[in-house]
DNA sequence: TGTACATCAGTGAACGCGCGTTCACTGATGTAC
DNA sequence: TGTACATCAGTGAACGCGCGTTCACTGATGTAC
């Protein structure tokens, strides 16, 4: 049975979930870098000092973000590893997985892709980081296929690579078009769709030349 | 023959360039939404009030960037489409004008990669629209190649789009490399290649199942 | 159960600082005659 | 060529403001007995 958290604990906890919220809503319009802590204790409605009880600085905050938000990437990209079914089916479900998933975790999702290459360091790294150990994760995966019979190591990876950086460029693309003009969305499921079955069809011809 | 500019006129023309160097100097370590007016000055050389001279704020100065990075972007777009020979050669000289560019081009790369999905609305959209004119020129070329014969106007964005995703997936990798250890560039040159090949196979084998 | 003390999340005031923007100005450059 | 006036890029001082961080504090929660 789990230890039952103090009072103390719970309101701490309330507070820091507070904090967290408060920049994930506030960098829907600006970057970390730019984020103030008066801004953030501001909406989560605590005094600027208390802000220090939780995070050291900033930084640590975004951080944090990075973790929660490569949590449910992770279980996202997981439940697509995990389907089975022929080539096509497999793409329809990715494409509607990554979908769904940019529709429910936009706040995370978006700060994900305004952080990747933003302008504060450890985050960055975070994100990278994470994302590399996606590719590892992808290419096990792919490892145990089939159609992988006789491919190198080197092979699977830049597959796994190609993959991961096609899901992030299409779930931006996704968010992009959620926040100026959602009928965009059809034209982008379309597209990573064709992509995937060009990927596909690439990938079933690999070596055969 | 051109006008000869006033000595007044090739002064001031000085100084924007000036604060241009500036923020993209100073946007080697931040981002756009937290530069500050008096920051740019400061390393400008110049007084603050200065500034006003030559911007209304400092998103316009970020457009003026985005239009001189992609500009560049433009010349190297061309230059690659450019290029005769067999698939091979043509992926092995892609791949190194994007390494070359990234190199001779890092900070407005750097730029680029940052405000993509950076806080400034404006100039996020100004990148978009710009990469989708890109996007637009690769296709159009496509079009022309012998091995396009039968494609629809969809399949053809949606390929020009894939090489234009993954061209920017591979600078924005090599630029990572470069910040952070420069051994790595080999590695991404190389899977970028692999890649580059595979994309290639499904294309001979398009509509060919 | 009750009491006395310890802990510590959150407060509110205070600090010094750099910010964006404005303003009247200066003086070199440009122009009309 | 010379003179008198216009233009305007850049200046430096000034303003009010919100910032990050610190500090001694308060009072609810936790703990030992």
């Amino acid at each position: 049975m789990s230890h039952t958290v103090g009072a103390r604990q719970a309101q701490k906890q309330q507070s820091r979930r507070a904090l967290l919220d408060a920049g994930l809503h506030l960098l829907a319009d600006q970057n970390l870098a730019s984020l103030g802590v008066r801004e953030v204790t501001r909406e989560a409605g605590l005094s600027p000092a208390a802000f220090y009880r939780h995070f050291p600085d900033l930084a640590a905050l975004g951080v944090a973000l990075v973790e929660e938000s490569l949590a449910s990437l992770h279980v996202m990209i997981r439940s697509v590893l995990a389907e089975a079914g022929d080539a096509e089916e497999l793409i329809d479900r990715a494409v509607d997985v990554i979908e769904r998933h940019v529709r429910e975790h936009r706040p995370h999702v978006r700060f994900l892709a305004r952080e990747r290459h933003g302008g504060v360091r450890r985050v960055r790294e975070a994100i990278d980081a994470e994302l590399g150990r996606f590719a590892a994760e992808v290419g096990a995966a792919l490892a145990l296929q089939p159609q992988s019979r006789g491919w190198s190591e080197q092979d699977l990876r830049m597959l796994a690579e190609l993959y991961v950086d096609h899901m992030v460029s299409t779930a931006a693309a996704f968010l992009e078009a959620l926040e100026t003009d959602p009928a965009r969305e059809r034209r982008i499921a379309a597209t990573a769709r064709l992509q995937l079955r060009l990927i596909s069809l690439g990938r079933e011809h690999w070596q055969a030349g």
